[in-house]
DNA sequence: TCATAAAGTGAACCATAACTCACTTCTTTG
DNA sequence: CAAAGAAGTGAGTTATGGTTCACTTTATGA
């Protein structure tokens, strides 16, 4: 489209800086570098925050474990408040994905029942899987404060999984398996019963559950939650 | 029973202390006052919170507001833990106590319908007005991150009013009002439906809700946890 | 190889807030 | 009033952890 030539008659200013000399060009090698570095900083980041929780994630911390200087995680974020956005936004993200495709399965993954109602059950079902098994990561993203930058992002977050339930209620209301009501207070709540269920006691408790004391958990959890949505029996 | 010269043989130590003279004891007068600057540090620390949360609690804030130098605090908290720790257990004690008082109303308040459900929409609506009035409050108490010793005091605290809920579940079983269930899932489950609902909401959004959106919110609310324990229709 | 610019470094710096302690003031009793 | 112990003081210390910046290293293109 534009030749050099060309341009220099608009961008006098760019051209004095780029005719005066060509010594050095960010290239496609130095970018996919400054990619990687990026994404080997996140990931750590995401790994100190997913064992240890936010409070563990400090610029030392996060040095250390990439095998960086303090110096250089600021060549690529601005401060540790946008790191923890960052980190926040990358795991809520993750997290909000796995669920929404057990509300909303695509035909990759058929299911025999797919009912609202089996959709609900299910999706509470991972929710909570993943809540145990991560639990500390659970709890950073759900709970844990950390700054006003990431409060805002954790209410975007609880809200997408708000939404996911509200979806879902709204679907069952239209076809007649749920009562008629307010969807988006209803999967409000159902993110706090789960919430509050699951992740709450799980904050100090470091000890995993017996299987069978976290079927009945989630059992009776999964009861609540239909029957505030079906309708009666 | 012992008196002084007897004792002297036994502890030495003490005596050579007491012997020698008697220039000071504590008397009531003393006392009082002890106890009067305990209560104005207590309370001083308590309207910090109410007003701006744990994280409005230094030392040299409540220093500030009781007029007392940095050090005098701690002649009457062991340390910060300690001070925030004896907060939280007078705010959440109070705000427990006047949610128990709906649940199970005594002789000196009694209302046409004391009926479980009734009572439970009751408690719900105070929970809620309660959390609405003093959002600040509420959130430093059901979720605001402070430190770990207030962590443990939290549960408690969240606790005590899924055990008032439930009781109350119990109480509407056992009477038919509501369905056969899990009384402690059901209970936990309501304080993370309300505390999600109205408390997380409430975490950076200062300006209040118009008095009829706030009114179509509780309904809701009421509905839905009703719907959860309650038998059909 | 040389100029240029970006990436990388980490000791030093800064901000915050808890906590200490040598000292002063107050209260009580002989 | 004097002695003694408790209450009160607040500048100074400490601890933590984020942030800076002068410098070194690396990559690029003429």
């Amino acid at each position: 489209m534009h030749n050099p030539s060309i341009s220099i008659n608009f961008t006098d200013k760019l051209n004095s800086l780029a005719d005066v000399s060509m010594a050095y060009r960010p290239t496609e090698k130095t970018e996919a570098r400054k990619k990687a570095q990026h994404k080997l900083l996140s990931d750590s980041a995401l790994s100190i925050v997913s064992k240890g929780g936010f409070k563990a994630l400090t610029i030392a911390s996060l040095a250390q474990e990439a095998n960086v200087a303090i110096g250089t995680i600021y060549k690529y974020f601005e401060d540790k408040a946008e790191l923890c956005a960052h980190v926040f936004r990358i795991a809520s993200g993750k997290e909000v994905e796995m669920v929404r495709r057990f509300a909303f399965p695509d035909d990759t993954q058929p299911h025999d029942d797919n009912t609202c109602t089996a959709r609900l059950e299910r999706t509470i079902q991972a929710f909570s899987e993943r809540a145990i098994a991560g639990h500390t990561l659970a709890y950073a993203l759900i709970a844990e404060p950390i700054n006003p930058v990431v409060e805002a992002e954790r209410l975007v977050y609880r809200e997408a999984y708000a939404e996911i339930f509200q979806q879902l209620i709204e679907q069952g209301i239209s076809n007649g398996e749920f009562r008629q009501q307010d969807a988006f207070i209803a999967g409000t709540a159902i993110v706090g019963a789960l919430a509050e269920t699951l992740v709450a006691p799980l904050a100090n408790a470091s000890e995993s559950l017996a299987q069978t004391s976290q079927d009945q958990l989630f059992q009776s959890i999964k009861i609540f939650c239909l029957a505030a949505v079906t309708r009666g029996q």
